[in-house]
RNA sequence: GGCCGGAUGGCAGAAUGGUUAUGCAGAGGAUUGCAAAUCCUCGUAUCUCGGUUCGAUUCCGGGUCCGGCCUCCA
């Protein structure tokens, strides 16, 4: 069962091609940094690829990159935002969006988020935007502007359902000062000209004039041309409902000649929402990155645990003290994991669940069988739950919750407690099975003493403990912590560990 | 202003027409030179006002507050 925003309903998913499912999933406008609400979008993406190939589908995915730049503030006034950045950066567009670009797949990296089977750049598909919009105009639903070519949205017998839009409402709501001569207020550029007297740093030539393409026309493009022009699954942000997506099926449907909106699901996260803070917003600047968490000492996968602790259709509130509880909630997941691993040795059918790190995209029919063949009858239960919990929706929250029970289960075996946590992190993706507790607390940007400087401190305690001279070796601790670092004395010896700061 | 969605313990967050998950924090115990970490045990919650109902946190309506879209955004 999974929503879809196209009805707003749940309904039982079944995909065109029996065996092969296709996904496109809207990506990043590669002009700064991707902030940890972007993120989640990507997260949700995972957790919907990891369900499909563990349901046995063969999933072909399409991440965008929008490197043409779109207007940073008013529908028709505004810098582009790519040129801006170049000239603020003094660097070309091209640099400025390899850059980012690169910055954006590094963070899906560090989040443990497989690749998509394909990335596509807007800019090389630019000859096929144009043959798209001409299509658009042989079918009479454009228009052409002083400023650019637009797209009459009310040729489109449906506009608008999928963002349940009201078009009399928005009428009188009317805030956006728009170019003049548009038909409907809903309408939108599929080509928008340059300016006469200055040249851009993107432009094309096209029939109509020199100018850059609409940002909606994109993902229509590419999607038709990688997935077909019916396909499974399309993702993206909650804010992409209303507009983008709309104006996006408005195209497909006048494209194909059909109703079809082109992809049978349109499914939506929703936001990480900051409490007492602004929006968090890339064109204004003001927000956290992945890296932002990394500098404090907040090890990457902590955020993926945090954002699947909820549902990806609800708000989530960021808070430290949150983001701090999923931290200390995968320490304590990874100890027990590390205990059970300790227990049961080297096993090929463990080297085999590592296998699901390398895969893109098939499904994970031969890990899961490898993994469940060896689980005693008696345990089914749990993956069974596992299925059914990821079955509704992608409810993660209570796969979690099952997991708990395992890694708490005073009975079980441990070699079957393990094999039940790798077939839980095929869908989870935390690395539950290859991350050492210790690397969760990273070295936090703030820090300024040494590792040398840490341990010989720490062998100085050791002695004055030693000789039972406590008040020094509190002393030490003392000054260790000041340090921002926590020590721990065990039977074998004292460990050290970075303190990560909460709020 | 219009449209859409939400409000659950100290924090985050599930679920549900009758018994309100889970994680973190907190409390008690074990352990420790004392701590920390670890292990065991435990308490606490459904925004507000009406309605439907034997019974509502859950369904319906009003209010308040919060979020999204209407303009580039995950």
């Amino acid at each position: 069962m999974l929503f879809n925003s196209y009805g707003r309903e749940l309904s039982e998913f079944v995909p065109i091609d029996p065996e092969h499912v296709r996904v496109y999933s809207c990506g990043p406008t590669v002009y700064n940094y991707a902030h940890i609400g972007n993120l989640r979008a990507y997260v949700f993406v995972d957790t919907l690829r990891r369900t499909l190939a563990w349901k046995g589908y063969d999933v072909t995915h399409v991440i965008n990159i929008t490197d043409v730049g779109h207007l940073t503030s008013d529908a028709d006034e505004g810098d582009d935002k790519m040129e801006k950045a170049a000239e603020q950066q003094k660097r070309t567009v091209w640099d400025i969006a390899a850059h980012y670009t690169e910055a954006f797949q590094r963070d899906l990296g560090r989040l443990n988020i497989m690749s998509p089977s394909i990335w596509s750049k807007a800019t090389d598909h630019i000859q096929e935007m144009i043959a798209f919009a001409q299509k658009l105009e042989d079918q009479g639903v454009t228009y052409t502007l002083e400023d650019g070519v637009y797209f009459d949205t009310s040729k489109v017998a449906s506009y608008g359902k999928l963002g349940l839009l009201d078009l009399e409402g928005q009428e009188a709501g009317k805030r956006v000062s728009g170019p003049d001569g548009k038909r409907n207020p809903s309408d939108f550029a599929v080509w928008r000209f340059s300016p006469t007297d200055k040249q851009r740093l993107m432009e094309w030539h096209t029939p109509w004039g020199i100018g850059a393409p609409g940002w909606h026309l994109e993902c229509s493009v590419m999607s038709t041309k990688y997935l077909g022009k019916m396909f499974d699954i399309h993702t993206g942000g909650i804010d992409h409902r209303q507009v983008h997506h709309c104006n996006e099926i408005a195209q497909n449907q006048a494209h194909a000649c059909t109703d079809h909106p082109g992809a049978n699901w349109w499914m939506h996260n929703e936001f990480l929402v900051l409490r007492d803070s602004e929006k968090m917003s890339k064109s204004k600047g003001n927000f956290l990155t992945l890296q932002t968490l990394v500098d404090r000492g907040i090890h990457p996968l902590v955020y993926r645990l945090f954002l699947l602790t909820a549902s990806y259709r609800s708000n989530l509130e960021f808070t430290w003290e949150a983001l701090d509880g999923s931290r200390a909630n995968l320490r304590r997941m990874l100890l027990r994991v590390q205990r059970l691993r300790d227990e049961v040795g080297p096993a090929d059918w463990l080297r085999i669940a590592s296998e699901a790190k390398y895969q893109s995209g098939g499904p994970f029919t031969y890990i899961r069988n490898a993994l469940c063949a060896g689980l005693d009858r008696a345990l089914t239960g749990y993956v069974n739950a596992l299925d059914q919990a990821i079955s509704n929706d992608l409810h993660t929250p209570q796969v979690l919750v099952k997991l708990g029970e395992i890694l708490d289960h005073k009975k079980m075996p441990a070699e079957q407690a393990l094999r039940l946590v790798a077939l839980y992190d095929l869908v989870l993706g935390l690395n539950l099975l290859v991350t050492d507790p210790a690397d969760l607390a990273l070295r936090p940007a703030s820090a300024t003493i040494s590792d040398e400087e840490i341990n010989a401190l720490i062998a100085q305690r050791t002695e004055a403990r030693k000789a039972k001279d406590f008040a020094a070796s509190d002393r030490l601790r003392d000054q260790l912590a000041e340090a921002g670092v926590a020590i721990k004395d065990g039977p074998t010896g004292t460990e050290w560990e970075w303190v990560v700061a909460g709020a």
